[in-house]
DNA sequence: AGTATGACTCATC
DNA sequence: AGATGAGCCATAC
C-alpha cells in the first residue's frame, strides 16, 4: 500500500493546521509533499469521515469556502470557522482578521501579509 | 482506452 | 471582485 502514505500525509498536514488558522488545498498538498495535488486533498476530504479532522480549516486559494454556496457543507464550515474565531463573511474568509488575532498564522494572502508571501 | 467530473489553481479580461 | 478558459490529478463509467 504505497498510496496510503499520501492520504496519511494529507490528513497529517490538515491536522497540523492550528485552530483559528486556515490553509488552502494547494498549501495542504504542498505541506504534505504532494505539489499540484490540491484536488487529491479535496477528494480525500470528501471521502474521509473523521470527527477529529479539522476539515473546516481547508479553503480555496482565494480564501473562500470550496463548497457550493448555500449547501450544507458551506454553512457547516462557515459556522465551524466562526466558532474558532475566524471571520467569515458571505462564504469568504478574512485572513487579515485571523492574522491580526493570531500573530502566528499558517497562511495569509499577499494583501494581508506581504512579508509572509512565498511561492 | 477515452470521456466526464470534481470540497482545485492560475492567468487573463 | 467576478467571470472565463486552460491546466492538472485521480476516480468513475
Amino acid at each position: 500500500m504505497a498510496d496510503e502514505s499520501a492520504e496519511t500525509r494529507i490528513l497529517a498536514a490538515i491536522r497540523n493546521v492550528p485552530a483559528g488558522c486556515v490553509a488552502s488545498y494547494g498549501e495542504i498538498a504542498r505541506r504534505a509533499g504532494l505539489p499540484r495535488r490540491a484536488r487529491l486533498v479535496a477528494r480525500v476530504l470528501a471521502h474521509n469521515q473523521d470527527p477529529g479532522l479539522p476539515w473546516h480549516r481547508v479553503l480555496r486559494s482565494d480564501g473562500r469556502i470550496a463548497f457550493r454556496p448555500g449547501s450544507r457543507g458551506f454553512r457547516e464550515q462557515g459556522a465551524r470557522l466562526r466558532r474558532e474565531g475566524v471571520a467569515v463573511e458571505n462564504g469568504r474568509v478574512r485572513l487579515a482578521a485571523a492574522a491580526d488575532d493570531l500573530d502566528a498564522l499558517l497562511w495569509a494572502p499577499p494583501a494581508a501579509a506581504p512579508g509572509a508571501k512565498r511561492r
